[in-house]
DNA sequence: ACGGGTATCCATCGTTTGATGGAATATAAG
DNA sequence: CTTATATTCCATCAAACGATGGATACCCGT
């Protein structure tokens, strides 16, 4: 038996997975308390009963809707992977920064939805204890940035969330970024690339210190 | 005549000022549309209609509340502008660093509710256009980064936004962060001033190159 | 053509939420 | 003390919200 968000993941088409492409969209804009299940259901021209038959209660459609972005980007990092993959640090940072980037540009209620759930909860009553992977470990192996195959380090860690963040940040913080900085659409996405490679190649290239206490 | 805001600021432990801190912490952790008035009001321990007799409806309480943390940041960043002035480049960082992040982890709502407005958006009905000041270029001119006195180069404008974001993101995602990687709190603090610093510094030490576009 | 499962919509319910009127209480001034 | 003003609470409303039951339409194998 596949689960439902499986069904929608491998039928897009279908009206689950209409429902969840439009639920990822109006979560990621609005948040969790700011989206009604009627925003949603009119994105779909469609009515709530509809939703509510395809994915419960508006909880489950929350926690689909998070775990579908989780898995394309789990699915985009180990396409990152691949290609960077015995490339040198310079172009292996060079390359990702690229891809993540222009992939969250293209997808960003990603970014929307993750940051979110960083930085807002939700009610107390609510209880979301569905597990969401983290990547970070997997980001700094497949970067080859710590040379112990197993644990790596917390300063490591901590430089892959602050590039994460950062690109996340200026994703989805276009609409405000933008306008501050005056920048055309084409032009911010490349000023963005930019300024997050002049920030990590120095601090990178200067990373050959000892490790220190991985945990 | 001076303005609720004012009022309330002027004199903290007023109703006025106990409603509005209530809820800039509120705002800062469930968002506009997570937070219900009743959840401040039982904050403070007042009736809902008190509330409401004293800030209106609850979109000029979310305004105070964001113009309020506004005013705190700014006065903060005088704060700091002040003491660092005069010293040389890396001792700059170093002490503005530790400063904004100390300020940052005392007061959270402060990340909270700034991070909330760039990420996540209110309903397209409710129309918020109060103006809240931008402060990156004035961080660039403090901090000395640009030699221009008036215009403050795009590159520079975005490598202090990247960093600043780091911090309100690394202050308001804690519950988050911190778990993945096993810290206790003060080991935590600790350890974002060192990956801000580890990152900003040698962005900023090689940053002799001529301004590009400025706008 | 028909029957049975699947999918969609309409109408509606109970609750939560933002907001207010009015009574009750406190505060201050004369 | 009396009166006027400012503040707080209780009761309540209307709208919005999440959710469901039941009727209707669709699909497909036989």
């Amino acid at each position: 038996m596949v689960s439902p968000l499986e069904k929608a993941r491998s039928n897009p088409d279908s009206m689950k997975g209409r429902i969840l492409k439009a639920a990822r969209r109006v979560f990621g804009e609005y948040g969790f308390h700011g989206t009604t299940t009627r925003m949603i259901a009119e994105a779909v021209a469609i009515d709530i009963s509809t939703l509510h038959y395809h994915w419960g209660d508006k909880g489950d459609l929350y926690e689909a809707s998070v775990l579908d972005i989780t898995e394309d980007l789990r699915l985009k990092l180990i396409e990152v992977e691949r290609i960077i993959h015995g490339k040198p640090l310079a172009i292996r940072i060079d390359m990702a920064i690229d891809s993540m980037t222009e992939y969250l540009f293209e997808f960003p209620e990603i970014s929307n939805l993750i940051l979110l759930r960083y930085f807002g909860k939700t009610r107390p009553q609510i209880h979301f204890d569905f597990h969401v992977p983290e990547f970070i470990s997997d980001i700094a192996r497949s970067m080859d940035l710590s040379r112990d195959e197993k644990s790596v380090p917390v300063r490591v860690k901590m430089q892959i969330l602050t590039i994460m963040n950062a690109i996340h940040n200026f994703v989805s913080g276009e609409n405000f970024f933008r306008p501050m900085l005056g920048l055309e659409e084409e032009a911010y996405r490349l000023r963005v690339k930019e300024t997050l490679k002049s920030i990590i190649i120095p601090a990178f290239s200067g990373a050959d210190r000892p490790d220190e206490v991985t945990e």
